[in-house]
DNA sequence: AGGAAAAGTTGCGCGACACGCAAACTCCTG
DNA sequence: CAGGAGTTTGCGTGTCGCGCAACTTTTCCT
Protein backbone atom coordinates (compact mmCIF):
# COMPACT_ATOMS: atom_id res chain seq x y z
CA UNK A 1 0.00 0.00 0.00
CA UNK A 2 2.61 2.12 0.99
CA UNK A 3 5.62 1.14 -1.08
CA UNK A 4 4.06 -0.57 -3.75
CA UNK A 5 5.07 0.79 -7.40
CA UNK A 6 3.08 -2.04 -9.15
CA UNK A 7 0.85 -0.14 -11.08
CA UNK A 8 0.97 3.63 -12.22
CA UNK A 9 -2.70 4.02 -10.25
CA UNK A 10 -0.92 3.18 -7.21
CA UNK A 11 1.57 6.08 -7.40
CA UNK A 12 -1.65 8.76 -8.61
CA UNK A 13 -3.30 7.34 -5.18
CA UNK A 14 -0.33 7.65 -3.09
CA UNK A 15 -0.43 10.88 -4.47
CA UNK A 16 -3.69 12.63 -3.54
CA UNK A 17 -2.96 10.91 -0.05
CA UNK A 18 -0.41 13.40 0.37
CA UNK A 19 -2.05 16.14 -1.36
CA UNK A 20 -4.85 15.78 0.92
CA UNK A 21 -2.67 15.45 4.24
CA UNK A 22 -0.41 18.40 3.06
CA UNK A 23 -3.69 20.44 2.24
CA UNK A 24 -5.20 19.57 5.39
CA UNK A 25 -1.88 20.32 7.21
CA UNK A 26 -1.50 23.75 5.63
CA UNK A 27 -5.01 25.00 6.50
CA UNK A 28 -5.11 23.92 9.64
CA UNK A 29 -2.06 25.58 10.68
CA UNK A 30 -3.28 28.80 8.73
CA UNK A 31 -6.95 29.20 10.10
CA UNK A 32 -7.39 27.26 12.62
CA UNK A 33 -8.37 23.38 12.24
CA UNK A 34 -11.94 24.02 13.65
CA UNK A 35 -12.35 27.08 10.76
CA UNK A 36 -11.17 24.19 8.02
CA UNK A 37 -13.89 21.84 6.58
CA UNK A 38 -13.62 18.23 5.07
CA UNK A 39 -14.94 20.40 1.90
CA UNK A 40 -12.13 22.97 1.91
CA UNK A 41 -9.56 20.32 1.72
CA UNK A 42 -10.92 18.18 -0.95
CA UNK A 43 -11.71 21.45 -2.81
CA UNK A 44 -8.13 22.58 -2.28
CA UNK A 45 -6.60 19.13 -4.15
CA UNK A 46 -9.54 19.20 -6.92
CA UNK A 47 -11.69 16.04 -5.67
CA UNK A 48 -14.80 15.35 -3.68
CA UNK A 49 -15.71 15.67 -0.29
CA UNK A 50 -16.26 11.88 -0.05
CA UNK A 51 -13.12 10.96 -1.50
CA UNK A 52 -11.02 12.25 1.33
CA UNK A 53 -13.12 10.02 3.76
CA UNK A 54 -11.94 7.45 1.59
CA UNK A 55 -8.24 8.06 2.38
CA UNK A 56 -9.29 9.49 6.13
CA UNK A 57 -11.58 8.82 8.58
CA UNK A 58 -11.06 12.11 10.16
CA UNK A 59 -9.15 15.80 9.58
CA UNK A 60 -6.71 14.84 12.45
CA UNK A 61 -6.15 11.31 11.21
CA UNK A 62 -5.21 13.49 7.64
CA UNK A 63 -2.47 15.73 9.57
CA UNK A 64 -0.64 12.90 11.88
CA UNK A 65 -0.37 11.06 8.69
CA UNK A 66 2.71 12.17 7.23
CA UNK A 67 4.09 11.66 10.94
CA UNK A 68 2.99 8.38 10.56
CA UNK A 69 4.83 8.27 7.14
CA UNK A 70 7.74 9.42 7.98
CA UNK A 71 7.73 6.71 11.31
CA UNK A 72 7.40 4.02 8.88
CA UNK A 73 9.85 4.97 6.53
CA UNK A 74 12.48 5.27 9.72
CA UNK A 75 11.26 1.43 10.24
CA UNK A 76 12.12 0.56 6.74
CA UNK A 77 15.48 2.22 7.30
CA UNK A 78 16.54 0.40 10.14
CA UNK A 79 15.23 -2.78 8.50
CA UNK A 80 17.68 -2.58 6.26
CA UNK A 81 20.98 -1.91 8.56
CA UNK A 82 23.38 -4.42 8.11
CA UNK A 83 22.45 -7.18 10.97
CA UNK A 84 25.36 -7.71 13.15
CA UNK A 85 25.37 -3.69 13.74
CA UNK A 86 23.98 -3.17 17.56
CA UNK A 87 20.85 -2.23 18.57
CA UNK A 88 20.80 1.40 19.17
CA UNK A 89 23.67 2.43 16.71
CA UNK A 90 21.83 1.10 13.67
CA UNK A 91 18.24 2.88 15.56
CA UNK A 92 19.82 6.44 15.57
CA UNK A 93 21.43 5.92 12.24
CA UNK A 94 18.36 4.77 10.68
CA UNK A 95 16.16 7.75 12.15
CA UNK A 96 18.64 10.36 11.21
CA UNK A 97 18.93 9.14 7.72
CA UNK A 98 15.00 8.69 7.17
CA UNK A 99 13.89 11.06 9.77
CA UNK A 100 15.93 14.49 10.01
CA UNK A 101 17.63 15.03 6.93
CA UNK A 102 14.39 15.06 4.96
CA UNK A 103 14.35 19.26 4.39
CA UNK A 104 10.28 18.94 4.05
CA UNK A 105 8.74 22.35 5.90
CA UNK A 106 5.77 22.69 3.74
CA UNK A 107 3.63 21.87 0.67
CA UNK A 108 6.36 21.29 -1.89
CA UNK A 109 9.36 23.50 -2.16
CA UNK A 110 11.25 24.04 0.32
CA UNK A 111 14.08 27.18 -0.72
CA UNK A 112 14.55 29.99 2.19
CA UNK A 113 11.24 31.32 3.34
CA UNK A 114 11.87 35.06 5.19
CA UNK A 115 11.85 34.66 9.02
CA UNK A 116 9.14 35.91 10.33
CA UNK A 117 6.78 33.55 7.80
CA UNK A 118 9.03 31.04 9.72
CA UNK A 119 8.12 31.73 12.66
CA UNK A 120 4.03 31.90 11.94
CA UNK A 121 4.61 28.62 10.07
CA UNK A 122 6.28 27.00 13.85
CA UNK A 123 3.72 28.78 15.80
CA UNK A 124 0.30 27.25 14.12
CA UNK A 125 2.43 24.45 14.03
CA UNK A 126 2.09 24.44 17.90
CA UNK A 127 -1.58 25.21 18.06
CA UNK A 128 -2.35 22.82 15.86
CA UNK A 129 -0.71 19.55 17.43
CA UNK A 130 -2.23 21.09 20.95
CA UNK A 131 -5.81 20.44 19.44
CA UNK A 132 -7.02 17.64 21.05
CA UNK A 133 -8.36 15.81 18.25
CA UNK A 134 -4.56 16.09 16.44
CA UNK A 135 -3.52 14.94 19.97
CA UNK A 136 -5.69 12.07 19.29
CA UNK A 137 -4.52 10.70 16.26
CA UNK A 138 -1.24 11.97 16.04
CA UNK A 139 -0.51 9.27 19.60
CA UNK A 140 -2.89 6.72 17.66
CA UNK A 141 -0.45 7.15 14.78
CA UNK A 142 2.79 6.98 16.65
CA UNK A 143 1.14 3.50 18.19
CA UNK A 144 0.52 2.47 14.96
CA UNK A 145 4.11 2.76 13.87
CA UNK A 146 5.32 1.65 16.71
CA UNK A 147 3.88 -1.82 15.86
CA UNK A 148 5.64 -2.17 12.84
CA UNK A 149 9.07 -0.81 14.59
CA UNK A 150 8.39 -3.39 17.04
CA UNK A 151 8.68 -6.15 14.31
CA UNK A 152 11.80 -4.57 12.97
CA UNK A 153 13.43 -5.19 16.42
CA UNK A 154 12.02 -8.54 17.21
CA UNK A 155 13.89 -9.73 13.54
CA UNK A 156 17.15 -7.66 14.51
CA UNK A 157 17.23 -9.00 18.04
CA UNK A 158 16.01 -12.36 17.78
CA UNK A 159 13.12 -11.60 19.97
CA UNK A 160 9.24 -12.72 19.83
CA UNK A 161 6.68 -9.93 19.30
CA UNK A 162 3.77 -11.77 21.08
CA UNK A 163 5.84 -13.19 23.81
CA UNK A 164 8.71 -10.93 24.63
CA UNK A 165 7.83 -7.18 25.93
CA UNK A 166 11.32 -6.22 24.46
CA UNK A 167 10.30 -5.36 20.96
CA UNK A 168 7.37 -3.33 21.72
CA UNK A 169 9.19 -1.51 24.58
CA UNK A 170 12.29 -0.62 22.28
CA UNK A 171 9.62 0.73 19.97
CA UNK A 172 7.96 2.99 22.21
CA UNK A 173 10.97 4.11 24.05
CA UNK A 174 12.35 5.41 20.34
CA UNK A 175 8.65 6.52 19.81
CA UNK A 176 8.84 8.86 23.45
CA UNK A 177 12.40 10.19 22.16
CA UNK A 178 11.43 11.14 18.76
CA UNK A 179 8.52 12.60 20.02
CA UNK A 180 10.16 14.71 23.05
CA UNK A 181 12.73 16.47 20.62
CA UNK A 182 10.53 17.57 18.36
CA UNK A 183 8.24 18.89 20.85
CA UNK A 184 11.73 20.32 22.92
CA UNK A 185 12.36 21.58 19.24
CA UNK A 186 9.02 23.58 18.29
CA UNK A 187 9.44 25.23 22.14
CA UNK A 188 13.50 26.19 21.06
CA UNK A 189 14.62 25.94 17.74
CA UNK A 190 17.87 26.90 18.54
CA UNK A 191 19.43 23.86 18.79
CA UNK A 192 19.46 21.50 15.47
CA UNK A 193 16.47 19.13 15.96
CA UNK A 194 19.10 16.16 15.10
CA UNK A 195 20.84 16.62 17.90
CA UNK A 196 17.77 16.83 20.13
CA UNK A 197 17.16 13.26 18.45
CA UNK A 198 20.33 11.81 19.20
CA UNK A 199 20.62 13.02 22.90
CA UNK A 200 16.76 11.98 23.56
CA UNK A 201 17.90 8.52 21.82
CA UNK A 202 21.37 8.20 24.16
CA UNK A 203 19.47 9.07 27.04
CA UNK A 204 17.05 6.17 26.59
CA UNK A 205 19.48 3.88 25.11
CA UNK A 206 21.48 4.31 28.66
CA UNK A 207 18.68 4.05 31.12
CA UNK A 208 17.41 7.38 31.78
CA UNK A 209 20.10 8.19 34.58
CA UNK A 210 19.01 11.08 36.24
CA UNK A 211 21.15 13.90 35.60
CA UNK B 1 -10.38 18.90 40.21
CA UNK B 2 -9.92 15.14 40.53
CA UNK B 3 -8.91 14.92 44.13
CA UNK B 4 -11.01 17.49 45.22
CA UNK B 5 -13.24 17.14 48.41
CA UNK B 6 -13.64 20.55 48.71
CA UNK B 7 -17.39 20.84 48.66
CA UNK B 8 -20.22 18.10 48.87
CA UNK B 9 -20.94 19.20 45.14
CA UNK B 10 -17.53 17.88 43.81
CA UNK B 11 -17.83 14.57 45.02
CA UNK B 12 -21.20 13.76 43.16
CA UNK B 13 -19.68 15.35 40.25
CA UNK B 14 -16.68 13.23 40.44
CA UNK B 15 -19.45 9.99 40.99
CA UNK B 16 -21.42 10.38 38.05
CA UNK B 17 -17.96 11.16 36.24
CA UNK B 18 -17.30 7.60 37.28
CA UNK B 19 -20.42 5.97 36.83
CA UNK B 20 -20.51 7.29 32.96
CA UNK B 21 -17.23 5.77 32.00
CA UNK B 22 -17.65 2.77 33.79
CA UNK B 23 -21.08 2.78 32.05
CA UNK B 24 -19.26 3.28 28.83
CA UNK B 25 -16.67 0.91 29.54
CA UNK B 26 -19.64 -1.89 30.05
CA UNK B 27 -21.70 -1.64 27.35
CA UNK B 28 -18.76 -1.39 24.85
CA UNK B 29 -17.33 -4.52 26.07
CA UNK B 30 -20.67 -6.29 25.83
CA UNK B 31 -22.10 -4.93 22.53
CA UNK B 32 -19.40 -3.46 21.07
CA UNK B 33 -19.04 0.77 20.89
CA UNK B 34 -20.11 0.98 17.45
CA UNK B 35 -23.49 -0.59 19.33
CA UNK B 36 -23.52 1.65 21.97
CA UNK B 37 -25.19 5.09 21.73
CA UNK B 38 -24.38 8.00 24.37
CA UNK B 39 -28.69 8.14 25.21
CA UNK B 40 -27.78 4.68 25.91
CA UNK B 41 -24.65 5.21 28.33
CA UNK B 42 -26.71 8.23 29.87
CA UNK B 43 -30.05 6.20 30.40
CA UNK B 44 -27.94 3.67 32.15
CA UNK B 45 -26.56 6.13 34.80
CA UNK B 46 -30.03 8.53 34.63
CA UNK B 47 -28.49 11.24 33.43
CA UNK B 48 -29.93 13.76 30.33
CA UNK B 49 -27.74 12.79 27.16
CA UNK B 50 -27.41 16.77 26.77
CA UNK B 51 -24.64 16.20 30.22
CA UNK B 52 -22.63 13.05 29.13
CA UNK B 53 -21.25 15.57 26.55
CA UNK B 54 -20.64 17.87 29.44
CA UNK B 55 -18.25 15.51 30.92
CA UNK B 56 -16.56 14.07 27.99
CA UNK B 57 -16.24 14.65 24.39
CA UNK B 58 -16.74 11.30 23.11
CA UNK B 59 -17.17 8.11 23.94
CA UNK B 60 -13.62 7.37 23.57
CA UNK B 61 -12.86 9.38 26.35
CA UNK B 62 -15.34 8.61 28.82
CA UNK B 63 -13.51 4.76 28.29
CA UNK B 64 -10.02 5.99 28.82
CA UNK B 65 -10.82 8.25 31.39
CA UNK B 66 -10.44 5.20 34.22
CA UNK B 67 -7.16 4.54 32.88
CA UNK B 68 -6.17 8.08 32.89
CA UNK B 69 -7.19 8.11 36.49
CA UNK B 70 -5.20 5.30 37.62
CA UNK B 71 -2.13 7.17 35.90
CA UNK B 72 -2.77 10.53 37.40
CA UNK B 73 -3.54 8.78 41.04
CA UNK B 74 0.07 6.99 40.21
CA UNK B 75 1.58 10.41 39.45
CA UNK B 76 0.30 11.87 42.69
CA UNK B 77 1.39 9.06 44.67
CA UNK B 78 5.08 9.80 43.49
CA UNK B 79 5.03 12.70 44.85
CA UNK B 80 4.62 11.66 48.29
CA UNK B 81 7.20 9.49 48.13
CA UNK B 82 10.38 10.33 50.35
CA UNK B 83 12.47 13.02 48.35
CA UNK B 84 16.04 10.90 48.99
CA UNK B 85 14.41 7.94 47.71
CA UNK B 86 16.25 7.19 44.42
CA UNK B 87 14.01 7.35 41.53
CA UNK B 88 13.07 4.58 39.53
CA UNK B 89 12.91 2.38 43.09
CA UNK B 90 10.56 5.36 43.85
CA UNK B 91 8.37 5.33 40.83
CA UNK B 92 8.25 1.50 40.54
CA UNK B 93 7.06 1.88 44.31
CA UNK B 94 4.74 4.41 43.51
CA UNK B 95 3.13 2.14 40.42
CA UNK B 96 2.61 -0.97 41.89
CA UNK B 97 0.86 1.44 44.86
CA UNK B 98 -1.53 2.76 43.05
CA UNK B 99 -1.57 1.14 39.93
CA UNK B 100 -1.40 -2.44 40.30
CA UNK B 101 -3.36 -3.20 43.48
CA UNK B 102 -6.75 -1.85 42.83
CA UNK B 103 -8.86 -4.83 42.22
CA UNK B 104 -11.08 -2.91 40.15
CA UNK B 105 -12.19 -5.49 37.84
CA UNK B 106 -15.73 -4.48 36.84
CA UNK B 107 -18.31 -1.69 37.35
CA UNK B 108 -18.81 -1.86 40.83
CA UNK B 109 -18.30 -5.22 43.02
CA UNK B 110 -15.23 -6.91 42.81
CA UNK B 111 -16.31 -10.73 44.15
CA UNK B 112 -15.40 -14.30 42.29
CA UNK B 113 -16.74 -14.14 38.75
CA UNK B 114 -16.53 -17.23 37.03
CA UNK B 115 -13.94 -18.22 34.74
CA UNK B 116 -15.61 -18.04 31.11
CA UNK B 117 -17.26 -14.92 32.02
CA UNK B 118 -14.03 -13.43 32.91
CA UNK B 119 -12.61 -14.60 29.78
CA UNK B 120 -15.47 -13.15 27.88
CA UNK B 121 -14.68 -9.88 29.38
CA UNK B 122 -10.97 -9.61 28.55
CA UNK B 123 -11.89 -10.67 25.14
CA UNK B 124 -14.48 -7.50 24.96
CA UNK B 125 -11.99 -5.04 26.54
CA UNK B 126 -9.07 -6.33 24.13
CA UNK B 127 -11.69 -5.94 21.04
CA UNK B 128 -12.66 -2.59 22.70
CA UNK B 129 -9.18 -1.57 23.10
CA UNK B 130 -8.77 -2.28 19.54
CA UNK B 131 -11.00 0.26 18.12
CA UNK B 132 -9.29 2.92 16.63
CA UNK B 133 -11.37 5.76 18.25
CA UNK B 134 -10.91 4.35 21.55
CA UNK B 135 -7.19 3.88 20.52
CA UNK B 136 -7.19 7.21 19.89
CA UNK B 137 -8.69 8.42 22.98
CA UNK B 138 -6.35 5.65 25.31
CA UNK B 139 -3.39 7.13 23.52
CA UNK B 140 -4.39 10.64 23.79
CA UNK B 141 -5.17 10.16 27.46
CA UNK B 142 -1.76 8.51 28.12
CA UNK B 143 -0.37 11.72 27.38
CA UNK B 144 -2.00 14.44 29.26
CA UNK B 145 -1.08 12.05 32.22
CA UNK B 146 2.71 11.68 31.02
CA UNK B 147 2.36 15.47 31.20
CA UNK B 148 1.76 15.41 35.25
CA UNK B 149 4.13 13.24 35.65
CA UNK B 150 6.68 14.83 33.92
CA UNK B 151 6.06 17.52 36.61
CA UNK B 152 6.46 15.13 39.11
CA UNK B 153 10.00 13.73 37.86
CA UNK B 154 11.08 17.06 37.43
CA UNK B 155 10.66 18.17 40.90
CA UNK B 156 12.09 15.19 42.44
CA UNK B 157 15.10 15.54 40.33
CA UNK B 158 15.48 18.97 40.25
CA UNK B 159 15.09 19.27 36.55
CA UNK B 160 13.04 21.95 34.93
CA UNK B 161 10.37 20.33 32.37
CA UNK B 162 10.19 23.32 29.84
CA UNK B 163 14.34 22.96 29.32
CA UNK B 164 15.22 19.66 29.94
CA UNK B 165 13.92 16.76 27.72
CA UNK B 166 14.98 14.30 30.58
CA UNK B 167 11.38 14.63 32.95
CA UNK B 168 9.71 14.30 29.44
CA UNK B 169 11.48 10.81 28.74
CA UNK B 170 10.92 9.20 31.94
CA UNK B 171 7.54 10.02 31.90
CA UNK B 172 7.13 8.77 28.11
CA UNK B 173 9.06 5.89 29.09
CA UNK B 174 7.16 5.08 32.36
CA UNK B 175 4.40 5.03 29.81
CA UNK B 176 5.60 2.93 27.67
CA UNK B 177 6.51 0.49 29.95
CA UNK B 178 2.89 0.67 31.78
CA UNK B 179 1.16 0.26 28.36
CA UNK B 180 3.58 -2.48 27.10
CA UNK B 181 2.55 -4.45 30.48
CA UNK B 182 -1.31 -4.18 29.95
CA UNK B 183 -0.82 -4.76 26.26
CA UNK B 184 1.17 -8.23 27.23
CA UNK B 185 -1.05 -9.25 30.00
CA UNK B 186 -3.50 -9.08 27.75
CA UNK B 187 -2.53 -11.77 25.59
CA UNK B 188 -1.67 -13.57 28.35
CA UNK B 189 -2.75 -13.73 31.90
CA UNK B 190 -0.76 -16.46 33.25
CA UNK B 191 1.96 -13.88 34.59
CA UNK B 192 0.40 -11.66 37.39
CA UNK B 193 0.49 -7.69 35.85
CA UNK B 194 2.48 -6.68 38.62
CA UNK B 195 5.34 -8.81 37.42
CA UNK B 196 5.21 -7.89 34.20
CA UNK B 197 5.16 -4.24 35.07
CA UNK B 198 8.41 -4.41 37.34
CA UNK B 199 10.31 -6.41 34.51
CA UNK B 200 8.85 -3.46 32.36
CA UNK B 201 10.16 -0.86 34.08
CA UNK B 202 13.46 -2.47 34.92
CA UNK B 203 14.34 -3.03 31.29
CA UNK B 204 13.43 0.86 30.73
CA UNK B 205 15.69 1.94 33.58
CA UNK B 206 18.59 -0.63 32.29
CA UNK B 207 18.61 1.13 29.10
CA UNK B 208 16.82 -1.61 27.06
CA UNK B 209 19.97 -3.85 26.76
CA UNK B 210 19.25 -6.18 23.93
CA UNK B 211 18.24 -9.75 25.61
C1' DA C 1 -31.00 32.00 58.32
C1' DG C 2 -31.81 33.94 53.95
C1' DG C 3 -31.00 35.41 49.69
C1' DA C 4 -27.73 36.33 45.99
C1' DA C 5 -24.24 34.20 43.28
C1' DA C 6 -21.87 30.37 41.46
C1' DA C 7 -21.99 25.84 39.53
C1' DG C 8 -24.33 22.09 37.24
C1' DT C 9 -28.07 20.03 34.45
C1' DT C 10 -31.26 19.86 30.83
C1' DG C 11 -33.76 20.67 26.33
C1' DC C 12 -33.37 22.52 21.85
C1' DG C 13 -31.27 23.13 17.66
C1' DC C 14 -27.82 23.29 14.17
C1' DG C 15 -23.71 22.39 11.46
C1' DA C 16 -20.66 18.80 10.47
C1' DC C 17 -19.12 14.44 10.06
C1' DA C 18 -18.50 9.25 9.05
C1' DC C 19 -19.90 5.92 6.31
C1' DG C 20 -22.98 2.56 3.51
C1' DC C 21 -24.59 2.03 -1.02
C1' DA C 22 -24.79 2.06 -5.85
C1' DA C 23 -23.74 4.31 -10.18
C1' DA C 24 -20.21 6.30 -13.12
C1' DC C 25 -15.62 6.29 -14.41
C1' DT C 26 -10.60 4.81 -15.03
C1' DC C 27 -6.94 1.94 -15.42
C1' DC C 28 -4.95 -2.73 -15.82
C1' DT C 29 -4.76 -7.45 -17.91
C1' DG C 30 -5.07 -10.87 -21.13
C1' DC D 1 -10.05 -4.08 -27.24
C1' DA D 2 -13.08 -6.03 -24.18
C1' DG D 3 -13.84 -7.66 -19.51
C1' DG D 4 -13.09 -6.73 -14.86
C1' DA D 5 -10.92 -4.99 -10.84
C1' DG D 6 -10.11 -0.81 -8.53
C1' DT D 7 -11.58 4.31 -7.59
C1' DT D 8 -14.13 8.25 -7.44
C1' DT D 9 -18.39 10.42 -6.76
C1' DG D 10 -23.22 11.75 -5.24
C1' DC D 11 -26.75 10.86 -2.16
C1' DG D 12 -28.93 9.68 2.05
C1' DT D 13 -28.82 8.77 6.92
C1' DG D 14 -27.79 8.18 11.75
C1' DT D 15 -24.85 10.33 15.23
C1' DC D 16 -22.20 13.55 17.12
C1' DG D 17 -20.33 17.72 19.48
C1' DC D 18 -21.43 21.72 21.25
C1' DG D 19 -23.39 26.66 21.76
C1' DC D 20 -27.16 28.78 23.95
C1' DA D 21 -30.54 29.79 27.20
C1' DA D 22 -33.63 28.39 30.80
C1' DC D 23 -34.00 25.89 35.12
C1' DT D 24 -32.35 23.57 39.43
C1' DT D 25 -29.14 22.79 43.13
C1' DT D 26 -25.29 23.88 46.05
C1' DT D 27 -22.38 27.20 48.17
C1' DC D 28 -21.16 31.45 50.11
C1' DC D 29 -21.64 35.86 52.34
C1' DT D 30 -23.63 38.94 55.58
Amino acid sequence: MAADPSGLRARKKEQTRIALSWATIRLAVERGLANVRVEDIAAEVGVSPRTFNNYFASKGEAIADRELQRFRQFAAALRERPADEPLWPAITAAVLDRYALTGETDGGSVEEVDETARRRWVEGVRLMIAEPAVQRDLAAAYAAAEEQLAVAVAARTGTDVDRDMFPRLVAGAVGVALGTARQQWMRDQSVPIADLIVDALAQVAGGLPTP
